[in-house]
DNA sequence: TTTATATATAAACAATAGTTTATATAACGA
DNA sequence: TCGTTATATAAACTATTGTTTATATATAAA
């Protein structure tokens, strides 16, 4: 279990697939906002699924994704899982590209 | 046909859906490559399709979803078709990714 | 024109990934 | 220990996406 992300590769071979391997987590969009949300601290997963209004198990499992991706860490306290963010660069990097997606989309000539 | 990225949404939901949307143009390898051989410079698809040694409808498809995200614009010159990066900050974000890889993999506890 | 080259497109297929529903596990108070 | 709450997991299903194969379109040279 648990996904390989070395092996014996060039870095031109390793550094697409672990951009591509975090450019996934937030390629889906309620990825993201968990991502959003935790950059403002951690969260239990029930504070999760009521602020983002997703079922419990999909909350879970995205979380899951998360954690394989390296983004968060999980701790327990009680009944209750705190999940929190690894690095705060993730969501300055999500902020990035929604800088850059604003920009296209004002600037683009198509429809 | 043509995606429809705007429409009568807050802030709050637009904003992740565009980034959704680009994040999802880095989540490909093949596109990643794309991007970062475009970053060098404008290229025709067959020169892609060499570089990445990749078939050529397979470029083709992939050059249109970049297209599509507003990523890259067309030029034809004779018989040649060039490609080329509207915003070069695109690959600037996918650095930056590299950049958190890198660390979150030199730090990570689990294997 | 015909032929060759460059690219796009469409259809079929394969593989991934997201979601829901149902159930299991873990913690804790009564 | 029983019931309740919090979370995880597994299975089934659906939807999306990546890839290949075959074919169409466009340009230009012979």
């Amino acid at each position: 279990m648990g996904q390989q992300l070395t092996t014996t590769k060039t870095p031109d071979e390793i550094i697409p697939s672990s951009i591509v391997f975090l450019a996934r987590a937030l390629a889906d969009e309620n990825r993201l906002r968990i991502i959003m949300s935790l950059a403002k601290g951690e969260k239990t997963v029930s504070a999760l699924v009521e602020e983002l209004g997703i079922s419990q198990p999909l909350a879970s499992h995205h979380l899951k994704e998360l954690k394989r991706a390296l983004l968060v860490t999980v701790e327990r306290s009680g009944p209750f899982i705190y999940y929190e963010l690894v690095d705060p660069r993730i969501a300055t990097i999500a902020g990035d590209l929604g800088g850059l997606a604003a920009h296209l989309l004002a600037n683009r000539t198509t429809f």
